[in-house]
DNA sequence: GTTTAGCAGTTAAACGTTTAACAGGGCGAT
DNA sequence: ATCGCCCTGTTAAACGTTTAACTGCTAAAC
């Protein structure tokens, strides 16, 4: 029925030549007469041979695949760098084995140990928790990998990609102060993640230095229908906030979705900044307004750092931070004539077309 | 600096046994008296020793991973199955190498190629095209594989699963009728998708025999911001319609963001039927009627029959069929009193936590 | 008490590549 | 004319597993 599939020695029988020329060709280690590699060429594409990876890997040990470990591979944010980190990856050859951790260090173990296994040549993962798995830790003098967005700021020992977390709090909070509110809610996921920890101190920091009132942060949860449960209820208990800054896009949906089900109009009723940007996020008459993460950029950072590591760059980590921007649109109302710095509305520094410009190194 | 990798001898070695044993300790193929093991899994655990799957693979023909093929990553809907499809596998002990085709059958050409470079055990793909590629057809007799989303009905030489498109269009627009539409454009994504042709006749065919007026189509492509472009532009051109139905997930955000952008209401001045049901879509002030897809069911079921194929299953093709179910909720206006038959509303036959009586398999 | 069956472990031969070492032939330099 | 070198191709030895075949050994069966 199904017939054994042919092997480099079948493709050398039929065009006459030896199997290490036909390895020649493939992998192109050696030039080959043009005549012969036609026929082997020609071979080949008859027996429709193609190379076995797990053999040319187990003999060469160069692997030419990249894992991708994140924590949910329902939540755009995650999908996003995957699609355009197996484009890359793509390009230079590279297949991409992905696995996700759903959120949970023990899956995460699991599933890295699974990883490993492949023996890839690269890993790039987005941990879920602060601390990064012991398995990493072990591997990470003699695997390549980039660690993306759920990182801690110092002392990684390990290239780490992320934004700036905490300009992303205060940007935010900026924004919201200098169209005169003051009485404002943080929707985060969860006080345990860095980078979520420093989003929230950026927006307070700025709050009490420039108003003197701190923001009253809620904790939703990394799943969106939970997430709207939980601030519908929060909502019911407390007195309404003139605006809602979230943390991450899927708590943005939380909170559109609580607020959407109790009736309560944006911005009229309360304003509210969201995070990440999204097609769905202006695809709705009054657009969000909300920081926005240089996805491109960041993928594009996090392959080209991975690609150094993997072919040899020995240099110290380096911890990478990218600039993010306000993408000010129709969700944030300005409480007008209630507030003293009319002046200074949108800071937004940084483009994402200003590419290696946007990025500060940390060493 | 990075000391070479323990292999099975060193284990053995370490634990006094010949590597057989270690072997069946790991593979469980042969038992191992409970002393022995304990002291191989010791030594194992010191080494910190990872079994090389690409030697055991080379080895024993037992590949343990599946290619999922997807013409985009960006698009929830694939990924949504992905994330599905990777959390079952991942259970069942199987990795997942991902990769997108862009829609573009060169590059499905090449990925696939790629793909089955690995001897996966089975392959699960999203065609970018109603004509399956030759690659994949060679290998349907070896390689278990099957087919989701978009595939042609008649005559599979592979196990496909989708849903009833030809009812899911025809749903959509009995809604739409039933509440007084007559004028309804269609968004449809691309009309070469055999699906898309699908949803659209249905919907021409209820239409026509009901109220004698077919609908418009209008296509706007895989890419949301060009589809939104292209939605605007025919916006501009021609009379507005009553209702609109959009037949992908993506042309539902194309056409929300052109009404928008334009500034026209939903529902007041425009109705709109979305596709697929994503949180997104209820986290607005006018939550979107929808026509669902049972991604959960479609899932499992793809899961099921890959598994089977994968354990020996030499049934012939089943050609699955999912029924897909209509959340109805703000977007479609009724347009009261104009129409004859107010009586049937919702037709709804199906719901998805009835698992097995939700699909009719076609042999 | 011998045979036999079965269990638990070992030996060694694969699996399909890559690649170091080698061979031979043509040719320029001496 | 001979030597040595380059160029292109071949031979054969790995890579780290799994597994068929084998070896001792214990214990049941006669």
């Amino acid at each position: 029925m199904a017939p054994r599939r042919p092997t480099i020695r079948d493709v050398a029988t039929l065009a006459g030549v030896s199997i290490a020329t036909v390895s020649n060709v493939f992998s192109g280690s050696k030039p080959v007469n043009a005549e012969l590699r036609e026929r082997v060429e020609r071979a080949a594409r008859e027996l429709s041979y193609q190379v076995d990876r797990a053999a040319s890997q187990l003999r060469s040990g160069q692997a030419k695949v990249v894992g991708m470990l994140v924590p949910d591979l329902d939540d755009a944010f995650f999908t996003s760098l995957v699609s355009r980190l197996e484009v890359m990856a793509g390009k230079d050859g590279y297949d991409v084995i992905v696995a996700s951790s759903r959120d949970d260090v023990e899956v995460e173990k699991s599933r890295l140990a699974a990883l490993l296994g492949w023996r890839p040549s690269g890993l790039v993962a987005v941990p879920c928790s602060d601390t990064v798995p012991q398995l990493l830790a072990d591997e990470a003098h003699r695997l390549p990998m980039v660690l993306a967005d759920r990182v801690e700021r110092e002392g990684s020992f390990v290239d780490t990609v992320a934004i700036d977390n905490f300009e992303a709090g205060e940007i935010a909070a900026r924004h919201l102060v200098a169209l005169g509110h003051r009485d404002v809610v943080i929707a985060a996921s969860h006080l345990s993640f860095a980078p979520i920890r420093e989003r929230v101190r950026g927006a307070e920091t700025f709050m009490l230095s420039s108003i003197g009132v701190p923001p009253v942060v809620v904790e939703l949860g990394s799943n969106g229908e939970r997430g709207a449960e939980i601030f519908q209820q929060w909502l019911a208990r407390h007195s309404r906030p003139t605006a809602v800054l979230a943390l991450t896009n899927v708590t943005t949906l939380g909170v559109l979705s609580a607020l959407a089900a109790t009736r309560i109009d944006v911005p009229e009723q309360v304003s509210i900044i969201g995070f990440d940007d999204y097609a769905w996020m202006s695809a709705r008459k009054t657009a969000l307004t909300a920081i926005r993460q240089p996805l491109d950029e960041m993928a594009r950072v996090v392959w080209d750092r991975l690609r150094a590591r993997m072919s040899g760059d020995q240099s110290p980590p380096h911890q990478i931070e990218l600039n993010i921007s306000l993408q000010v649109r129709d969700s944030v109302r300005s409480l007008a004539g209630l507030e003293n710095q009319p002046a200074a509305v949108v800071p937004s520094p940084s483009q994402d077309d200003l590419p290696e410009a946007g990025q500060k190194a940390v060493h």
